[in-house]
DNA sequence: ATTGTAATTGTAATGATTACAAATTTAAAA
DNA sequence: TTTTAAATTTGTAATCATTACAATTACAAT
C-alpha cells in the first residue's frame, strides 16, 4: 500500500514517537480523528475510512483506539452512556454537548487548584469536564421560529 | 405492602413533591441512592434491593431511575464507558475515580465563568466533571509494600 | 365491587464491545 | 530472494448492559 505521500509521513513520525509502529489503518484512523473536529464514535470513524479501505474491520478501529488510548495520544470521552467518543486532542479542554443538535464543541477551561477542595493526599493523573445545554446555532434557530 | 414509618413517609414526600408516585419500589431505590455513597450501578442497586423486595424486576430499576433523571433528583455519572452509575445528589461536585481500587469518591469544586472560554451565547444546563487516578489510601498501601 | 390507569414484571431483542482464531502483512534472518 | 517469525488485521461468535414490549399486578376513583 501506499504510503508515500507528506501527510501520511508526518503522522507515521508522530506515530512512531509514541512507539506505535505506523500502519496504514494506524495512519488513517489517526489522520481522521485528528483532522475532525466532531469527536467521532467507533461507528462513525468506521464508516469513514472503510470508504479508502474497504477490507477494514470494525475490531481494527477497536484495537487500534484501544491502542492510541494505551500510548496516550487519544483520549475517550464519555457524555452519554452508551455513546462514546474520540478525541486526539489530549490537552485539557472541555466538552460541551448540545441536548438539541447532539453537536459536542470543544471549549477552553482552567480548572486550579483553589478550586477543589477534598483531593489533599490524591495523585490526579486526568482531568475530565463537560457541560450539557443549548449550542448557540440551536437557540438562535429556536427563537426564528 | 407497609409504608408505615417514618423513613419511607419523609421519601414518599420529597417524591410526591417531585411529581412521583412514591410505590414501594420507587421508595426502596431512592432511599437506596441516597444513603450510599457509593454511586452505584444499576447491578449494584437491584442486587441490594433484591433482598428487600424479592419479586423486583430490574427492568424496575432501570424504569424507576429513568424517571428519578427526568424528574431531576438523580443525576447520571458516566466516567467509564460501560459502567453508567448513579447519584441522587444533583449539586454540582465533582467525582474522583481511583484507578487503582475503582472507587469513587466526592469532590467539591468552583467552576467560575472567568476560567471558561468559548461559550458565549450557549445555555449551559448541566456540568459534569470527573477527575481520574489514586486515591490517598491506595498511594498509603503503594508505600507500604 | 368495578373499571380504568399506572406500575411492575419477565422475556426477548438490540447494539456496542470483546474474545478469539484464522488470514494477511511486515520485517528480519538466512 | 526465499524463509521464517512476529505483529497486525480481519471476521465471526460471545458477552453484557440496556431497551422494547406485552402480560400481570396494584392502585385509585367512581
Amino acid at each position: 500500500m501506499n504510503l508515500n505521500n507528506d501527510t501520511t509521513k508526518d503522522t507515521g513520525s508522530y506515530l512512531k514517537e509514541y512507539d506505535i509502529k505506523p500502519s496504514y489503518q494506524r495512519i488513517k484512523i489517526f489522520e481522521y480523528l485528528r483532522n475532525t473536529k466532531s469527536h467521532p464514535t467507533v461507528d462513525e470513524i468506521f464508516k469513514e475510512i472503510v470508504q479508502e479501505i474497504p477490507t477494514l474491520s470494525k475490531t481494527t478501529v477497536y484495537n487500534t483506539l484501544s491502542l492510541f488510548i494505551e500510548k496516550g495520544i487519544v483520549t475517550v470521552i464519555t457524555i452519554e452512556e452508551n455513546e462514546t467518543r474520540y478525541d486526539a486532542d489530549t490537552s485539557l479542554h472541555g466538552h460541551f454537548k448540545c441536548k438539541s443538535c447532539g453537536k459536542v464543541y470543544d471549549f477552553d477551561i482552567k480548572v486550579s487548584k483553589e478550586d477543589i477542595g477534598d483531593l489533599d493526599g490524591f495523585e490526579v493523573d486526568e482531568k475530565h469536564l463537560y457541560f450539557k445545554g443549548s449550542c448557540k446555532a440551536c437557540l438562535k434557530n429556536k427563537l426564528k421560529q
